[in-house]
DNA sequence: ATCATGTGTTGATAATTATCAAGAATATTT
DNA sequence: AAATATTCTTGATAATTATCAACACATGAT
């Protein structure tokens, strides 16, 4: 139980045994099945959710009812919905698993107190925070610079594990696309390696 | 001089005079001109840049010399080429100034000398970080899920000054459109409200 | 194993945005 | 103030993507 989480943390800052033993009080164990909700719009984000085991996305959902995926999470990532978790307003976005998954829950007050008890708990979080920026910041420029099949190529190789877990229509929604125009985007680009 | 640095960091955490004082020795000012640059792709950003007077943005520029604006900084934004930065590798990104600026610049090895000797410092840049990820996440959600109207409307809505000190030709470069669209969202917009 | 449901592909058409070009308006330079 | 450069708007056309629909294939339920 909490592997990933504990090397994951280690392998970013120092702690002790005593630390982690007192990090590992205040860490909630989930697993949640396929399809099954970690939250739902509207009501208020009390956890962040690191991902020990499975996949995650999380999405919203237009007036029209479409879903548009924001983010995925797989092993070693943590999720939530950042603005509901740090206000305790309702949230915007959907999160659901993709495939059985096993979580470690972080609420918010646990989180400071941490974080009063361990001030190495805080570079972890901003070191965590820096690649999840330079992550999105990435993401947006692709967005605005590369032609579609340049994204999903770039995509495939980034997260290898995106393309072979997460049905292709969801890929299309993470990438703003229809699934038809992503169909056809993957065509092209294996007509062009023929 | 670091009015506003210092206005901003003491209102998310607190700090004494002797920490500001310390703070202080590490900061270098630096006034730019409109239209210099602070940073060209290809160099290591050895600074992050917070504005205290003035307009920055960082922008890529594709192979048809084409400029993909990432983001904008006004006062109180902080902005670099994270990913060269952090890891000392060629910056993607170009910064120049919209307006003539002054900014204060923070290396990282001060960074760091600070992070040390002012533990309080790293729940601000904790803190920045949180803002500035909810902020990005907030702009994907809209890129994902808005009509161009919508996403237009919003933009003014949550920075207003964006819209009064920047091009259009920018802020379409910001959106990802082209300067004939977004003239043509902007009028279709002001027909909707006639 | 069979049936039902979901996903991916494909073609045709509609809608949206980019590209090109020119004119009008505004900003900058002399 | 006049001249020049830049920015914004507009129209026409081309390119790209969304929408709709049908079929093939894969997956899930019984």
């Amino acid at each position: 139980m909490y592997e990933l989480f504990f090397k994951n943390m280690t392998e970013k800052v120092k702690l002790t045994r005593d630390q982690q033993q007192m990090i590992r009080q205040y860490l909630v164990p989930k697993k949640i099945r396929k399809n099954q909700y970690l939250l739902q719009e509207g009501d208020v984000a009390k956890y962040a959710a690191f991902v020990e085991k499975g996949a995650l996305r999380a999405y919203s959902v237009d007036e029209k009812g479409t879903e548009h995926i924001i983010q995925f999470a797989f092993e070693g990532w943590t999720i939530s919905d950042m603005y509901s978790y740090m206000t305790g307003e309702p949230a915007t976005y959907n999160i659901d698993a993709l495939e059985d998954s096993e979580l470690v829950l972080l609420n918010k007050s646990a989180q400071e107190e941490i974080l009063q008890r361990v001030p190495e708990y805080e570079e972890y979080i901003r070191l965590q925070l820096t690649g999840a920026f330079m992550s999105m910041q990435k993401r947006i420029t692709s967005m605005l610079s590369l032609t579609l099949e340049e994204r999903y190529i770039q995509l495939t190789q980034l997260y290898p594990s995106l393309v072979q877990r997460v049905p292709q229509r969801m890929i299309a929604s993470y990438m703003g696309l229809t699934p038809e125009t992503l169909s056809r985007v993957r065509r092209k680009i294996k007509e062009r390696w023929e």
